[in-house]
DNA sequence: TGACACCTGGGT
DNA sequence: ACCCAGGTGTCA
């Protein structure tokens, strides 16, 4: 489900609600959703359990949780990973698939709330880690710069460096992390460049253009809240609004804003591709 | 590097 | 009944 602008804006609404909460219980109801083996006996530890919450941090799609004593959580949050926020007590809108549950608790003690992970397709998962460093070294390093944070050189080498085409690049998380099907294909069609474009075959004016529609599109999308094809819900349960300004993804058979081509649509490297014809060259 | 697998659910 | 879905890990 969730692209870099998802996650980040889930990053910024759960960091201005659970902040300095502290965490009382951890019920885990699934324990497979736990990417990490770690001991039953030592589960609740691990999953934060009387930690306070201190910061929140993300690279490219994945969210971590971080407490005052420096232990983390990761988050991948799959195709249909959600984390949920609710008062207690609370009628909860999904009563399904809720896999892992904190208990907060502010400092004077009032105004208890749970955070829910929920995950129905299960494509997602917790790593639960010692410290930042820890989660940086062993996980993130793995995975490239964050896509809001690349710069023009790096973006351009490691571009050139393969014969595969643009759209499957720009989805390889080693090459820079956080674009996803749907923000790949509007990229591709801000910049004008066609999905098929082998990379190393990109000009320096137009590795330019991806960077500057990249930042623009994530920006805008992170500020609509991300986009909501069907599953993406904010922790307060609510949709992205950043669908409504697809250019091409979802929107096969329309036409193109700027041209007024036939947008088209077809599976490039099992992904479906949305592009324009007649402006993406 | 691509095909397939992993899951559930919604739309046709 | 079948196809499709915002992701990613493994396999030949």
């Amino acid at each position: 489900m969730p692209e870099l602008p998802e996650v980040e804006h889930i990053r910024r609404r759960l960091s201005d609600r659970i902040i300095g909460l502290e965490i009382t219980r951890v019920l885990v109801r699934r324990a497979d959703v736990i990417r990490l083996p770690v001991p039953v006996k030592a589960r609740s530890k691990a999953l934060l359990r009387n930690g306070r919450v201190k910061m929140l941090h993300r690279h490219g799609k994945k969210l971590a949780l971080e407490i005052d004593d420096g232990r983390v959580v990761e988050f991948g949050l799959g195709m249909s990973g959600a984390l949920l926020l609710e008062q207690v007590p609370s009628i909860p809108a999904a009563t399904t698939h809720r896999h892992v549950i904190w208990s907060l608790l502010d400092p004077c003690g009032d105004q208890p709330m749970r955070l829910v992970w929920r995950d129905p397709r299960r494509f997602g998962g917790l790593r639960p880690v010692d410290s930042m460093r820890e989660l940086r070294a062993r996980f993130w390093s793995k995975i490239g710069p964050d896509a809001l944070e690349i710069d023009e050189k790096t973006l351009a080498r490691n571009l050139n460096e393969t014969k595969r085409v643009i759209k499957t690049v720009l989805l390889d998380q080693r090459v820079l992390a956080g674009v996803g099907n749907i923000y790949a294909d509007e990229v591709l069609h801000a910049a004008g460049l066609s999905p098929m474009r082998p990379a190393d075959s990109l000009e320096r004016t137009e590795i330019k253009a991806i960077l500057r529609y990249l930042r623009r599109i994530l920006d805008q999308a992170i500020e609509d809240g991300g986009s909501t094809i069907r599953d993406h819900q904010d922790p307060d349960g609510l949709p992205g609004g950043f669908q409504a300004r697809h250019a091409v993804y979802g929107r096969p058979g329309g036409c193109c804003n700027r041209c007024g081509e036939l947008i088209q649509s077809e599976q490039l490297g099992g992904r479906t591709t949305h592009w324009c014809s007649g402006c993406q060259n």
